[in-house]
DNA sequence: TCTGGGGTCCTAGGACCC
DNA sequence: TCTGGGGTCCTAGGACCC
């Protein structure tokens, strides 16, 4: 903990969600869910309209459809999303040389390392010019924003401000704020966790002060209970700093059906192996171990794993482990989930000299075979899944409202063109075409002359961003 | 209420080495 | 010949985050 409130955390509100409304004029001020719109899909975000019916993040979006029927639910546009928060990263930057993104709409600052002043009335200052700032760079998207004197305080205070606020936390009052948070609030505590606590009748950031440290570690082990025990109490020293090099890369599909055949799931391994070697590849790395995951229908979940003596970037190299993982498992119950992985990622391929024997060779498989064990949102609506741009030579760009037996319904709006007509197409419409994102204008701009614009809080001393 | 996809970190047991 | 302990790596599973 700091003696100065210098850490901030911003957090972009009902984001997914958000990108959406204001690239689609016709959705503003109405439930919007973005996630997987399959029969097994889940929200990834609600709109607060969404939330109002009582739709949620990681809720089946089978159970949100009958919470909230009328609502627009939209396959995930992260092209869209990747354009905003690189708006809003680049912002951050602009404030100080430290900066820790979390996620996609999620970061950390380290105020003093950017040479602010401290103070409550530069502070307040400060974080209203960031928030009207994201506001009109991502032309219309808001933040929430937590000031404290640790990564905890800074993060709980920001939830705190949800939607569309700000709270800083004086030095000194840490303690206060925290005492009547459920421990559930605690970053790190999830659902288990929190039920142990609650079993032993601790509910509260308070109520979980009077427990003893060695109480907490025989409930919860070494590192949750020491670091609980600490955060409790406000002690947090983490540093705010970027993130190191990735530890893994993983692919995985969920089935609209379950596979009950070992062809359908070898196919499907061939095909996430390639991915995961252009992933590699594209990153310049190589990987000693690659792990399979194999979800049954029962959803009981397995891992098999291998690590080579040497490094690998082939997707030959790559399906043909995870292949001879697949037939150590048992397939008979119905797969309705494959997942590879690879891991212990390395800088320089270092193959090994002699390559075992005992893995059955990758086996060619048609694209046919693929096809048939695409994930189920992509079947049916392939081409046009709901949410996506579209372009029609006619009547300009819009976007999928709906798709099926042939015929797209698009709505043709964008960002800047209020709410448009609803047109339905047939699917092989020659006019009809996905289209890109539509382009931003601070995106686009070479020289963002707004970060020269900034009130009387400007910094200090000297650590400039990069320039 | 039938539960995504991409990650990170922790734990615990066994192998292996010194 | 028997026994012990510590460190490290690997594997499997679980909790958690957004």
């Amino acid at each position: 903990m700091r003696g100065t409130a210098s850490v901030l955390h911003l957090d972009l509100d009902a984001f997914f969600a958000s990108v959406e409304q204001r690239d689609k004029p016709s959705l503003r001020g109405k439930p919007v869910i973005v996630g997987g719109v399959g029969t097994r899909g889940v929200v990834a975000t609600a709109s607060y309209e969404a939330r109002a019916f009582g739709v949620h993040s990681a809720m089946s979006t089978s159970r949100a459809r009958r919470l909230a029927p009328h609502a627009a639910y939209l396959t995930p546009r992260f092209a869209a999303y990747r354009q905003s928060s690189g708006i809003v990263m680049a912002l951050l930057g602009e404030l100080s040389p430290l900066v820790e993104p979390l996620s996609i709409d999620e970061a950390f600052v380290d105020l003093a390392a950017g040479g602010h002043p401290l103070d409550a009335e530069s502070l307040n200052a400060l974080v209203s010019w960031l928030r009207a700032e994201i506001t009109r760079r991502t032309e219309g998207l808001h933040a929430s924003v937590g000031v404290g004197s640790s990564k905890l305080i800074a993060k709980l205070a920001s939830e705190a401000a949800k939607p569309n606020g700000s709270r800083i936390v004086p030095p000194g009052e840490e303690l206060d704020f925290l005492a009547p948070l459920p421990v559930r609030a605690i970053p790190g505590i999830g659902p288990a966790t929190a039920d142990k606590l609650n079993r032993l009748g601790l509910h509260t950031v308070a109520e979980l002060r009077s427990a003893r440290e060695h109480e907490l570690v025989r409930e919860l082990g070494h590192s949750v209970g020491e670091g609980l025990h600490a955060l409790a109490f406000g002690r947090d020293d983490r540093p705010v700093g970027p993130r190191g090099e990735a530890k893994s890369i993983s692919v995985e599909d969920t089935f609209a059906t379950d596979l009950t055949e070992a062809s359908q799931v070898s196919a499907v391994v061939a095909r996430d192996a390639e991915l995961v070697a252009e992933r590699l590849a594209d990153a310049g790395l190589f990987a000693r171990t690659v792990t399979l995951k194999v979800r049954s229908a029962d959803f009981t979940t397995i891992s098999r794993s291998r690590t080579l003596s040497g490094a690998t970037d082939s997707p030959e190299r790559i399906a043909a482990l995870a292949q001879s993982l697949v037939s150590g498992v048992d397939l008979r119950t119905g797969v309705r989930l494959v997942g590879l992985g690879v891991a212990n990622l390395v800088q320089a391929a270092q193959e090994e000299l002699f390559a075992p024997a005992d893995e059955s060779a990758a086996r060619p498989v048609s694209v046919h075979e693929t096809r048939s064990v695409m994930p189920g949102n992509r079947r049916g609506s392939e081409l046009y899944p709901a949410g996506i741009d579209v372009e029609h030579d006619r009547w300009g760009r819009g976007w999928v409202w709906g798709s099926g037996h042939g015929v797209v319904t698009v709505r043709f709006e964008s960002r800047g063109s209020g709410v448009g007509p609803v047109r339905s197409l047939s699917a092989d419409d020659p006019g009809l075409h996905r289209a890109e994102i539509a382009a931003m204008a601070w995106a686009r701009s070479a020289d963002p002359a707004g970060s020269q614009h900034g009130p009387g809080w400007r910094r200090t001393s000297g650590v400039a961003p990069q320039d």
